[in-house]
DNA sequence: CCTTGACCTTATAGCAACTATAGCCCTTAT
DNA sequence: ATAAGGGCTATAGTTGCTATAAGGTCAAGG
């Protein structure tokens, strides 16, 4: 019966020496014996299957001590409990990683959209396909006063998403809609605020879907241009003769992590649908 | 303008006030203004978008000393590095998990198989699907000199389990193979040990594969008695004049976590797979 | 005017599972 | 004699908070 040293057990374990003296310390696995008068740590072979045991309950994500209490109690069957535990566990472990998924591409593909987009100012027609949002009514418009209210309005919309339990990584990309009747009226008023979401990602009934359509858009570097820049858009529409068909849509294409006046840093896209006269075509 | 207090902007932002001021401490979100007299810090609302910076940066795996490195430097194209890592990291942990998740349902399937296993000494006729396992030749016979080296053969095993990248998990049903040819010699002279694995998870070159059959098994409560339970096997086999057809296989089917004597406890399935004469049908 | 309670301040310790370092001992080979 | 290589213990650092203590501030009510 040959005995190993904490260095060679640890080799042999892939573990380091210093976990083994902690392991002792902790009474996980305490060496069969101590050298008399060097003190050193020896280790039978066999005891590899104990430091297997704390490994595999280690994966299963118990902490030290309930993995001490269990070697200390030899209960087989809560160890069954956990297993079955660290299923459910897992499951939505994935589920939440396949959502961030989705965002960091979300996220990703909104900074190419952002590095190819036409520069301040442009004005372009565009198709956009049908899109889902998580839509929230906050009864408070903002373009009556300025930003401070629309942050205001983006925490409303940060803690329904909370509530609703969906991941607030959609928060990176929100906009705000205003309502057709009122854009038509050029009366700047809008209370909701909104994120896109994927559809296989959320429920159903917390979904508003905006219809495909061609738009007229113009872009946008500064929430505070938005007003005037959407002006303008409205002077091309009646120009061309175009007829709105919808909501008005102020989507954030990307949020820049350049806040250097301590304000978002934001490229706008703002979005008009809109239809042909006969006569146009 | 109006400014918020700790609480406020804490609330405002479901966040703890505690967070707020490491954050102000550590230079990532610094309130924008301290009372002069009371020296409390005030925030402004549209920092609340900072705070959605840090947070959405900490989602995506960051360091606090990274997120303030980043917002300190503005560097955007930075960013986007980090989201083509997170989505390869991403990509990594679920696939981890998938593992895991396969792992845990193996283990429970494997406490079930040991709860409803007939007990120590019977012997059983059972047929066995195909089984796919990772194999690894050691070139040291444990039976000649028992669990020590059976132990040290594990290790060996385990090393090369993480040397292949396979998760660790898998650890937990190992067994040992003896060939045909020293089978029938009655010569327990195996240097083979493996883990079954899914063959959808492990890369084809990894894997053994053992075919089905039907086997003639005796299961057996602790290590010690395999030789002697695998006699019994041999002369049952002998008597009925069944004709063995492959490898003797080892299987752990429970690896129990009361290990009382500091020692592997295990309950095995040792299998021979048989054919039958014309004559026995 | 004083108290009460809600709110703010700072500083310190705790968590979890290690890792790293310092300061020391012992053995063996050069 | 000394240097290398192992071992020992004790302590501090890591990370992003949370919890607590001990105290200052503020607005309202008796």
């Amino acid at each position: 019966m040959k005995w190993l040293s904490v260095g060679q057990m640890a080799k042999l374990n892939q573990v380091s020496e210093q976990t083994l003296r902690l392991y002792d310390k902790e009474g996980l696995l305490v060496p069969c014996h101590r050298g008399g008068d060097n003190n050193y740590r020896y280790y039978d072979i066999k005891q590899g299957a104990i430091l297997d045991m704390i490994q595999y309950m280690k994966s299963l994500g118990m902490k030290l001590k309930e993995i001490k209490f269990h070697l200390d109690n030899k209960d087989i069957g809560y160890l069954d409990t956990i297993l079955h535990q660290r299923q459910i566990q897992i499951e939505e472990e994935i589920k939440e990683l396949k959502f961030q998924r989705r965002a960091v591409e979300r996220t990703i593909e909104s900074f190419e959209r952002y590095r190819a987009a036409p520069s301040d100012g442009t004005i372009v027609m565009e198709y956009i396909g049908k899109r889902q949002m998580y839509l929230v009514d906050t009864d408070i418009n903002f373009y009556d006063q300025g930003i401070e209210v629309y942050e205001e309005n983006l925490r409303t919309l940060r803690n329904r998403l909370a509530q609703d339990k969906l991941p607030q990584i959609y928060f990176s990309n929100a906009g705000s809609i205003l309502r057709e009747k009122n854009l038509l009226e050029r009366n700047f008023y809008s209370t909701e605020v909104f994120v896109f979401v994927d559809r296989e990602f959320v429920s159903e009934d917390l979904i508003t879907t905006i219809p495909a359509s061609t738009y007229l858009c113009i872009y946008c570097d500064n929430f505070y241009k938005e007003k005037e820049a959407a002006e303008l858009l409205l002077d091309k529409i009646e120009e061309e003769g175009y007829t709105i068909c919808g909501d008005y849509i102020c989507e954030t294409v990307a949020e820049l992590p350049v806040i250097g006046s301590g304000e978002r840093g934001m490229y706008l896209r703002l979005q008009i649908p809109i239809k042909f006269e006969l006569g146009n075509l």
